[in-house]
Order: structure tokens, then C-alpha cells, then sequence
DNA sequence: TAGTCAATAGACCGGTCGGCATATTGCTAG
DNA sequence: CTAGCAATATGCCGACCGGTCTATTGACTA
């Protein structure tokens, strides 16, 4: 069996990070909140801070990933799982004091520059959310060009009004992109686009 | 005349916190990076690091509304406008080595949540860019509404797109995104809107 | 030229940072 | 039963944090 301990400290570690990024997230905060030693910590990440960050990283990727696959499961169309996916991401924002953002955001803003390993997390995240969309909108009908194109629009989209939610304290950027976006993602729309 | 330190104080940290964030942002490299003893520092500003970065904030929303309003001028089409902003910040990323970011961006995420006085002037800032795109699409014709959220997905297009660049080490998503933005924002596509 | 005060200069403080060394626990293999 | 080792649990370190303190400078005024 996977330590507990270790998982705990991941999942704390990864909530630290979406509030507060990396250089605000002390070791000794995410000891508290795990109740772990710090022992315990360089024993499964002897890499220290930034190790452990990159799995959380790493984990907060993959949970966010398979958020945006179910979500495209569970629609008829890439426009409806969209709306879906900023929908809960207004009622998430809203029920956390708009403090719970993005992992990668954070981490990409305050550290990939300076960090390397936390550059390649970062980077693997998204790739792997631009991908996942845009094979779903290439599934619709779209071209591999335009797929990508508007892949990238959306996850910027979703990123932005997160930066703009949590500058304003407010969840309209989320809701009123939201909209913007629903008319250029109809499907009937592929070919005008 | 305003005293020559402050200015620079301000300066260094607008750009400390375009680049990492306001926690990774020590008040020694700001005093180390603006050649000015923390004696200074605290006259000027006695809020202390909060008070610095706020008006840091404040600065570089003055700066970039201000690069704004160049690029809608001299452009004859906000459409046009937002592709030679999207070009611009290629060309920024590219020369800073992906470091040099949004300073509201980066304060936003690691620190409006704790710091009132931050993200006030976050939030100032973001309404400012989103309100003075807005007028320029309106005085092209687009209704209030549709206007207010075209300019929404058009800044959450730049914050978002910046966030991925940092993440992935790349300008790719930026032109990507903003070669999906030009037909959404084409005049003759605002009826279609 | 003496007085005044905005502004600069840097030493110093308690506290916290990330990191490491040193037990100690508890399960498992022989 | 016990030897061994994965894993846990602290205590401590030097460095640096933001903040405060007391001089000192320098230009302008009376």
C-alpha cells in the first residue's frame, strides 16, 4: 500500500499551493495540515520543498484531468461540458472565499521560472488538458488545427477569469466568459470559425 | 518633484512581482535591486511591504492601461489592437526568457486573498482593462452587454494564455490563442456574436 | 550661520524559513 | 525471539524574513 503519509501530504501540500502558490507555502504550514512530521516528509520526498511540490503538482493534474474527461463524458457536446466545467468552477470559487484556484497557475506564475522541476509539472499539466480538449472538439468534427486553436483558447479562458475571480472577488469574469465562449464553441458554428 | 527612491522603489517591485509573485519577493532584493536602505523604504511607504507592493500594482495597471490605450489607438480595429497586444507580450516572454509575467496576474494568486489592500488593487486594475476594452468595442458598434463580454474573454485570453506560456516555457499558446481570438473578434462577426 | 525637517542610511531584532541529524517506532523475515 | 529496515517523530541549525530603531545627511529657511 501507498503511504498515507504521503498522500496526505500531497493533497495538503496541493491545496496549499492552489491558495497561495509556492513561495507563500511553508514546509512547517504543510507539516500542520498533514499532521506529519518533517522526517516523515524527507523521507518520501528527499528532494525537499520543491520535490514535493512537483508531485503535487503531479496530482493536482491528474484530479483536474479527470475532472475534464468526465465532464466531456457526461455531455452531448464540448460547448455544454465547458459551460459545465466553468459552472463548477463558479460554485467552487464562490464556496472557498475565492482562495482555492488553480495548482498550476500558482506554481507556473511564482516558480517555473526559477525552478525547473516545477517548470516540467507545470508544463506537463497543461499540455495534457489542451490535449485532452482538443481531441474531444476533433471527435465534433473540427480539424486538428482548429481543435487545438480552440483548445488552447478555453483552457486560457478558464485560467484567465480565474486570475480575474480571485483579483476581483467576484465569479462574474467566470460566468460572463462563460457565455462569450458558448457562442464561438456551437458546434454549428465549427465552419464560421 | 516626487522623490527619485520612491519611484524606483516602486519600479523594482513591479517588476520582482511580475516575475515571482508577492511572497517570493523579499523587501532585502527589492532594496538590493533599487540601490535604497530599508530606512527609505519604511518613510515612504510605513504600511511597510504591503503598501510598497499595492502601489507596485498600482503602477504597472497605470502602465499597461496606458499600453492599452496605444494599442486601440493606433490600431483601426480593436480586432487588430488585440492581435498586435498578443504580439507584443510574444515578443516580452520571449526576451525576458518566460520570467517577466502580469504583475496583477501573479499578486492576484498568491496573495489577494490574505491581503485586502492587494486585491483592491488587483480587482482595480482588472476592472479598468476590462471597462476600457469594453468602450472600444462598444464605439464599434456592439451593444453594452456583448461588448462587456468580448472584453472579458479577451483579457482572461491574456492572463490565461500567460499563465500557460510561463507553465510550458513557450509563446505558443499566446499566438495560438490569439489567431483563434481575430475571427471572434472580426467587426463583421458581431452580428454573428 | 544656526535651525529645521524631509530623506537617507544601515545596524539590529525576534521570528520563521527550508533542511538535516538523530532517535524511536512498528512491522516483517528468518 | 530478534535482527533489520521502512517509516515516523523531533530538535536544532544557519540563513533570511519583515519590521523597527537610531543616526546622519543635505537642502532650505529665518
Amino acid at each position: 500500500m501507498a503511504s498515507d503519509t504521503r498522500d496526505r501530504l500531497i493533497r495538503s501540500t496541493s491545496r496549499l499551493l492552489r491558495t497561495q502558490g509556492y513561495a507563500a507555502t511553508g514546509l512547517n504550514q504543510v507539516m500542520a495540515e498533514a499532521q506529519a512530521p518533517k522526517g516523515s516528509m524527507y523521507f518520501h520526498f528527499p528532494g525537499g520543498k520543491e520535490e514535493l511540490a512537483a508531485a503535487a503538482v503531479d496530482h493536482f493534474a491528474e484530479r483536474s484531468t479527470a475532472s475534464l474527461r468526465r465532464f466531456l463524458d457526461d455531455n452531448d457536446t464540448v460547448a455544454d461540458a465547458v459551460v459545465a466545467i466553468f459552472d463548477s468552477y463558479v460554485d467552487h470559487l464562490g464556496r472557498t472565499g475565492y482562495t482555492e484556484g488553480c495548482a498550476v497557475a500558482s506554481v507556473a506564475l511564482d516558480a517555473a521560472a526559477s525552478h525547473a522541476v516545477l517548470a516540467e509539472a507545470t508544463g506537463r499539466a497543461v499540455r495534457t488538458w489542451t490535449g485532452t480538449l482538443a481531441a474531444a472538439l476533433e471527435a465534433e468534427g473540427r480539424s486538428a488545427e482548429q481543435a487545438h486553436a480552440l483548445a488552447t483558447l478555453v483552457i486560457a479562458a478558464i485560467e484567465g477569469t480565474l486570475v480575474m475571480a480571485k483579483a476581483q472577488q467576484s465569479t462574474e469574469p467566470i460566468a460572463t466568459a462563460r457565455d462569450a465562449l458558448r457562442a464561438t464553441l456551437a458546434p454549428e458554428a465549427a465552419a464560421a470559425t
